[in-house]
DNA sequence: GTCCCTGTTTACTAAATACTACACACTCAA
DNA sequence: TTGAGTGTGTAGTATTTAGTAAACAGGGAC
């Protein structure tokens, strides 16, 4: 509960937006949908509650139409699914995970990385 | 609460096998250094309870001499350092890491990977 | 035969996480 | 001018996470 004012800002301005052409992203309308209460979404998006869990913020991005990886960054949160994949072989993906970061790899290079790997296969 | 004997028994084991031929590995020696009561100690080891957070299994990975990561994975946790890793490029890594269990690659590959990285930088 | 060490059991607990219900003030359309 | 909808403030609660203290039973050394 200590509260995230930019994650809260960001909901509340694609939510505005999308409520101007669609009622359906009324406050509460939005909450039900998302499957939060109301009162726990205006909190949010005033700054006032942390983010809700993984599953609901991705919830809203699908509704929202925006990256879900970037929304729970934004919220400080990864996407327990990636959590997942590093499980299944630890020890080398946390090795590229850090080698990625100690070598300073921009998102260019890891996308020519993410190309790499679908192409040879 | 709900307990993993698999992870307990592991760490049991590594334990033991220090404590023959060091004393200062007995549950409430090795408890004390890790941080934890040795209360706690005793019912992860029986799998009674969860096991500690990452940190702690951080430091039993230090003391045991095995690799933090599998041992992480084995308790079903992640280190954290590797969620700050993702959430500095989160559709980026996400990418990478999602196409990496959908193309099946090995620890090999991924070691491969990684080496590559380190290569050209 | 008692001290000191082993691990275990019983019985809780503190703190964080993730929310909720309900009453309120306000606005705008009918 | 009331009724339906907007978002907000008050005042909590349920669940999960991550533990703890203290008493206990048994072995071995002296």
């Amino acid at each position: 509960m200590a509260g995230n004012p930019t994650f809260g800002r960001h909901i509340r301005d694609l939510r505005e937006a999308k409520k101007a052409v669609d009622p359906a992203f009324s406050l509460r309308q939005f909450a039900l949908r998302v499957g939060i209460s109301a009162t726990f979404l205006s909190k949010i998006e005033l700054g006032v509650f942390d983010p809700p869990k993984a599953e609901h913020i991705i919830k809203m991005a699908e509704l929202l139409e925006v990256d879900a990886d970037e929304l729970l960054a934004l919220a400080n949160r990864t996407d327990p699914e990636l959590e997942e994949i590093i499980k299944s072989e630890p020890r080398a993906m946390a090795d590229l995970l850090r080698t990625a970061r100690d070598r300073g790899l921009t998102a260019d290079d890891l996308e020519r990385i993410t190309r790499y790997m679908k192409k040879r296969s």
